[in-house]
DNA sequence: CGCGAATTTGATCGGTTTCAAGGACCGTGG
DNA sequence: CCACGGTCCTTGAAACCGATCAAATTCGCG
């Protein structure tokens, strides 16, 4: 039901002939009609990314236009489909418009571990990108609809827009922050307090970018992908996931979708602290200057 | 005997009347002869800070002199110093000029998770003092000499020097990656495997900052710390150190001092891809352009 | 309705932790 | 130079959390 609404919020977005990407090549096919329509009709798909940008610091209108005027074409994708493999030279980010994605790492077993949940307006890969040379893959969880934005068209316009830089590299710092949150998770609690934790993370950033009640939500992830985010088996989590609702700090009314039952129990026993997600940066810095 | 060849590399730096950091407040004090002796004297107090910078980006030389350039002062550490705890609202940033540091959190049940290691050139704690608030803490290791360095002046240089500011980008871009690395090495990795991986790092962090060969070297750490470092408990990283040496992959002269058996057979052993730590990204910039 | 994917359950195994105690090392002071 | 004390390392035995394996059940969807 959330995806919904975040796709009614969406509809600026032209999406009449949606460009499914080919699972084989793992890159974008588009005729040079379609191109011209996402580069044109679209103005305004690259919102969401400033919904988030937002959180972070101050844009100007002016910045704020020149955000959505950067080069892109909107892509629809099925779910699970890997846009980025470890290796990979990347030359573009992504902007997730709608859906979810994860960043991933395949280790020598051919265990993965999940590095990051991302969503609507989270902006994947600038650090890829910026890297050159991609240290980690990136998946869709479900269907999405991504923005392709040339790495070029960013170093160009963070060259003029020394604000918007600021921005950009602050949100790369929230992403470093929150990595090391997740070393700490996979590292030093339980299986229980893993996916505690991970639950509650979800709740704050979907509520960070879509404001309202999120104690209730669809978790767009099964239960294995839970465990290769928490570091544990599919099957410990099914079990970690009874053990919460048996507490009563969650309850499934379908096997995906969370309900939180006690936010503050829930916290506690995922050792919550959402400080790390830095969401009141926007906040402290205006009460502050 | 290392640490021996890097205060000699680091002569430079006056030491005269070493400041030791008192351990109960937490914040170095100075008298203000001092004060000014650092600010003149060790002119050439930052020049580690290029050795790293240098990896990522060229210079020029007037970037370069901007950077020795910048405001600081010297201090003097005791091992196991802890100079930022996690919720400190920082406003500078710490270089160390020689030792090693570690940054680290602490979980609910107490216990400690070592996120990253740190040695002589590194930029510690530009993402707290960008972020604003310190989402983790910060410990020496050994005794350390530390340049600490305000923010405001780096901002103020980052502002007029955009390439200072994207390589300084790139280097927490960096940060990132090797965050990435361990929560798959914590996540997914066995216990042997971990331990494994982190020598390796070690090692190559190493060599980076200090060209030569590395395959000798003494760990600043106790076997406490490389538990939580990889997330297990000393008593098994005791046991996995055995194995490892068991299986001549390590050589252990004293408990401390890491002999490299068979590099190759240890990197196989710690699943350990070098292209996490992007040690090869100038030689790949400048080999492309 | 029927198929494949995902969840759930049970039994067993094993890597790692825990607890406890002894021993080695190292810096310090006499 | 040696004695001392504290930190760190080492070892053993037992307990436990989570993994593994295998099978049954439910769910989602065309």
């Amino acid at each position: 039901m959330i995806l919904e609404l975040w796709c009614r919020a969406n509809n600026a977005v032209k999406r009449g002939d949606p460009l499914a990407l080919r699972r084989s090549s793992g890159r974008e096919t588009m005729t040079p009609a379609a191109r011209g329509a996402s580069m044109t009709i679209a103005s305004h798909a690259l919102t969401p990314m400033l919904r988030k940008l937002r959180l972070w610091r101050h844009l100007t209108a002016r910045e704020e236009e020149a955000l959505l005027n950067l080069p892109h074409h909107v892509i629809s994708t099925d779910r699970l489909q890997t846009l980025v493999n470890d290796g990979d030279v990347v030359s573009h980010a992504w902007l997730i418009l709608s859906g979810f994605c994860v960043r991933f790492k395949i280790v020598g077993d051919g265990g993965r571990q999940i590095l990051s949940i991302h969503m609507m307006g989270d902006l994947l890969d600038l650090q890829n990108a910026i890297l050159g040379v991609a240290d980690h893959g990136i998946q869709t969880l479900t269907k999405c609809e991504m923005a392709r934005i040339p790495l070029a068209a960013i170093k160009t316009l963070t060259d003029v827009e020394p604000n918007i830089k600021d921005t950009l590299w602050f949100d790369t710092l929230v992403d470093g922050s929150i990595h090391r949150e997740w070393v700490a998770n996979v590292g030093r609690r339980s299986g229980k307090t893993r996916v505690a934790h991970l639950l509650c993370e979800f709740a704050l950033k979907l509520e960070a970018v879509h404001p309202g009640d999120q104690l209730k939500y669809e978790l767009p992830m099964t239960q294995e992908q839970l465990a290769d985010a928490t570091g544990l088996t599919s099957v410990h989590v099914n079990r970690v996931l009874q053990a919460l609702a048996a507490d009563g700090l969650i309850q499934r009314v379908t096997s995906k979708s969370i309900l939180i039952g006690d936010w503050k129990k829930l916290a506690t026993a995922g050792d919550f602290n959402r400080s790390y997600l830095h969401l009141d940066a926007a906040v402290r810095r205006a009460g502050t200057s």
